[in-house]
DNA sequence: AATGAATGAGCATTCATTCAT
DNA sequence: TATGAATGAATGCTCATTCAT
């Protein structure tokens, strides 16, 4: 629960209340026209804020996807962590970060979009994403796998690496066709059919 | 090689052919600068012609990213079809498949950058990619699959659609890692590697 | 003389001084190069103003044209049917008119330039003219040269609407050939001449 | 009837019959959307030649509308000239060249489009228009209108270059009328209920 | 802090003209 | 002569960013 201050406002200042609002605004414009076809007057208009004022938060509109990113990446990261420790077996474990990747997107259609289309918008990006919440992402699931060897849990004869990739390659696109998908229909589910083959592969044994 | 008529000229026309430069040059242009920061300017300097020659042969700046996507994955989806149509097993089918595919992007780092990255800076694009070519890929992994299962190759409990999206996941994943890692590698034989996990599954027996 | 406000401020509102400044300075830029050779950059000089603002009173180049002429006619009507109203014999009606036509025009060499070249530089915006502004004038003398048949003043052989055009014609012919004209001289005093012939006739009696 | 040459082509050279396509097309061209919204490649369409042909015939696409001109002008000028040769009466000759007026502009649609409307596009050629054809058309009305005053069959107590612009003023308003009207009718008629005004005024006696 | 009018760099596209064939 | 592909200068309009209020 917030704590309030003394003049009954919450702790939580205005400026991170506004500040907020421009990015929620933006994940909804962005979602809709794509970050290069989104004015920033959009965004503000959206927000219900002047024009200029975007300004007084952020540097820039560049600096607006980036942040929402940041603050998406290290939200989730935190709370994958944070669930993961409390979970022994490796596989299980595994089986958390999927549902909640899964969740956590398909709980939120224009982030979604956001992260699955427009973050991908510039090699630029992809690599200063690469760079930063994304590989520390893939870690932890490569970080998962090892101790799953070593437990004995997963095939020593793998890659760690690779074998993560694959897990996220293979969300990711739950996600993207999701997103794409004129149907609707609940994204999480899909974790467990997902985890399936992962573990157990597709032969017949 | 190319046939020549009486004249001496090439059968290959020069409609063609500058048609052709112009593809190149733009998957060159859009895969170091992206999309939106290419400026149709940059496409007709890296082909070698005047701006103006550019709309001799395509109607906007638009549809020469669109004519990328269409050419290439056309190409690829017949290539991949006559492939697959000299091989029996299903398994070795989709071992085909996996390898034509990062081999084709693998050959061709700025086509792999522009297929990777670019064609998802829209959701209206990635929609119309969606309609089109893509889902005629997907398709064919997913009839693969099937036929695997209907043969007794692969396990009949799992959906012949999520597998064949989580094939095509984790290929598009190794793809994006590749472009984006520092170090340089040969792209190919993740094919191995992600089919042994793709077949086997995690898991230790 | 503007009335001012509390803040001190003129009430005539900023936006309503740059649109103005605009206007102004279109019509001095169309007259001396022509609405087609014309650029927005021009007119955002002449005004002193950035080419972008522009685009904040106006939608487009075309509707600066169109401004102009919408603006100038409403006011010449206006002020047209006031002055008639305040005369009681058709011929010094038509006298008025005439008189008010050159000396409008005569008194702002750019804005008769555009009138009498600009504004007839497009079939399409003949007919809107034709359709808006214009014919209203002409009405105007048609049902005075109707009232004059009425009271016995003028011909009753001769139909309305086409003396109306002749008059118009005569008075528009003099403004062209002023505005063309090497010398330069007072077009207003050009009314009687007109007017002379017109109520007359050439032929001795 | 045209001579013909040896090789039995007509005299009129094949060079001087492309020239006459190219006029003819370019005012069609010119009447539907204006000079300025004229492409030459328009004009060459339909007059059925390629493009670059226009310019083994003209100059630039300037040159094109002004040869509209040239042409027009003198040929009206000559017959004018013949035609009022063959009379005396002097208030005969103003009708004869107020009817020729009229019947030839009466009998070519686009070519009247292309008088009224976009030839005077521009002041720049208004004023060579003027220097050119047009002051020499309007001195032979004023000089009818002259002989007419010395013979005593018009009034003394008018100015005859005031007279004669009245008329010109007047005929051209007839033509630019019929072109904007949404009816149709003839033209050449209107000659007369200009002249019943243009002699006798507009006054009862 | 907030505003929103003003800025002006930037760019896709057009089209008159050229010239190799 | 005729062609029409190629040229590249030219420009209306957009929109991220600034800054006076």
């Amino acid at each position: 629960m917030p704590r309030t201050n003394r003049s009954g406002q919450s702790a939580r200042s205005v400026v991170t209340d506004k500040r907020e609002a421009i990015l929620r605004a933006a994940i909804k414009v962005f979602a809709v026209k794509g970050y290069f076809n989104s004015k920033v007057a959009d965004i503000a208009s959206e927000a219900g804020i002047a024009d200029g004022t975007v300004y007084l938060y952020f540097k820039s509109k560049e600096e607006v996807l980036h942040s929402i990113f940041d603050r998406a990446m290290s939200e989730f990261i935190e709370e994958g962590k944070r669930e993961i420790s409390l979970i022994a077996a490796p596989e299980d474990r595994i089986r958390k970060i999927a549902q909640l990747h899964l969740e956590k997107l398909g709980s939120d259609r224009d982030m979604a979009v956001v992260f699955q289309v427009e973050l991908r918008g510039s090699t630029k990006f992809m690599q200063e994403f690469s760079a930063a919440g994304f590989s520390e992402y893939l870690d932890i699931i490569r970080q998962t796998i090892e101790d799953g060897q070593k437990a004995g849990a997963f095939r020593s004869d793998i890659k760690p690496i690779v074998c993560a990739k694959i897990l996220y390659g293979a969300l990711d696109e739950m996600v993207t066709n999701w997103i794409l998908s004129k149907r609707s229909y609940p994204l999480a589910p899909m974790a467990d059919e997902v985890l399936r083959i992962f573990f157990g592969g597709v032969m017949t044994v």
